[in-house]
DNA sequence: TATTGTTATACTCTATAACTATA
DNA sequence: TATAGTTATAGAGTATAACAATA
C-alpha cells in the first residue's frame, strides 16, 4: 500500500456540507468503484474506458462514431483518437455509410470480438460482485436510482 | 449546444451489461452531476475540485496536506501542485507542526476564508435544488446509499 | 525502516476552437 | 447553414518512482 486513500473513516474529517452533496459523493463513489476494478482486474491490463467502448460497439454493431461519443460522454475531439488508437491496434474498423458520407461506423474485428470476449468474463465477474458495505437490496437500488438520475430506461433484468 | 453529449434516451442504443455496471453508471452520475454544477455556477470560476478542497480546510483548520489528499482521493503529488497554487494565489498559509516536522498543516488566509464563503453559497444552493429526474426521497435515498457504500457515518441531519 | 512531502516524467482525459467535407 | 469528424493546443488530473528530511 504505497500510496494514499485507501482508507476512510480515520481521523475523523468533518465532511461539512460535503457529505450532503450528490456531485462530491458520487465522484468519490466513482473512484472507490474504478480502484476496485483496477485491484481485482489490473491484472488484465483492462481500462475502465477501453471496456466500455468495446463491449458497446459489440452490442451496436456499426454504431456511429459521434453517438458512441454521445452515449459515454466522451467528447467527439477525443473520441477521434480512441478510435484511431483502436484502429490502429487492429480492433475496429471504420466504414462510410452510403447515406451519410460525413459519418463513420464502427465495427468490431476478429481481433476485437476476441478481446470483447477476453473483457467480459472478468468484468461480468467483477460486476456480480457484491458492492462492499451494501446489501444486495441496497446495491440494486442504487443501480435503480442511478439509471433513473441518468435517464436511462428499466428495462432488461439481469 | 456545440457539442456532444447533452440528450440521452435517443436512438436507443443497446447499452448491455453497462447498464448493470456500478461503475459505469457511477461514472455517467458523476459527469452528469459535474455537468449541472458548471451550467449553475459556470459563471463564478469555481471547480468541483478547487470547492471541495477549500471547503474541507474551512471545516478542519490545520488539517495535514496528507489528511486532506486521503479524504478526497488526491494523489500526494498531485496534492502538493494544488497546496503550492493556493499558496501562490493567497488563499492558504502552511505551517509545520513541532511534534512531526515532516508534516504540513493547511490554514486558510482571510482571502481563503472570503472564497470560501462566496463559493458556499452558490454550492449549497446548488446542492438544495432538486436532482433531475428523481424525487426529493429518492435522492435523499440516493446519497445515504453512496454515504454507506463510502463508509460515511450518517451523523448530521441537513 | 517507514512516513511526509517533494520533484520529475509520462500519460489520460478534457476543453476549445478552427478546419474539411459533406448535408 | 448545420452537422460529422478531424486537427491542434492547452490545461487538468492521474500514476509512478525516486528523493530528502524526519520519525
Amino acid at each position: 500500500m504505497s500510496d494514499a486513500a485507501l482508507s476512510r473513516d480515520k481521523d475523523a474529517v468533518d465532511l461539512g456540507p460535503l457529505a450532503q452533496s450528490l456531485g462530491f459523493l458520487l465522484r468519490l463513489s466513482q473512484l472507490t468503484s474504478f480502484r476496485d476494478f483496477f485491484a481485482t482486474l489490473g491484472a488484465e491490463n483492462i481500462r475502465p474506458g477501453e471496456a466500455s467502448v468495446l463491449m458497446l460497439i459489440a452490442r451496436n454493431p456499426g454504431i456511429r462514431q459521434g453517438v458512441l461519443a454521445r452515449e459515454l460522454m466522451i467528447k467527439r475531439a477525443h473520441m477521434t483518437k480512441m478510435m484511431r488508437a483502436m484502429e490502429t491496434s487492429g480492433h475496429v474498423t471504420r466504414t462510410v455509410p452510403k447515406d451519410d458520407r460525413r459519418a463513420a461506423e464502427i465495427w468490431l474485428t476478429d481481433c476485437g470480438h476476441a478481446r470483447v470476449k477476453a473483457l467480459e468474463g472478468p468484468f461480468l465477474a467483477h460486476e456480480s460482485a457484491a458492492a462492499p458495505g451494501l446489501t444486495r437490496r441496497e446495491e440494486a437500488e442504487l443501480k435503480r436510482l442511478l439509471r433513473k438520475y441518468l435517464g436511462i430506461a428499466e428495462a432488461e433484468v439481469s
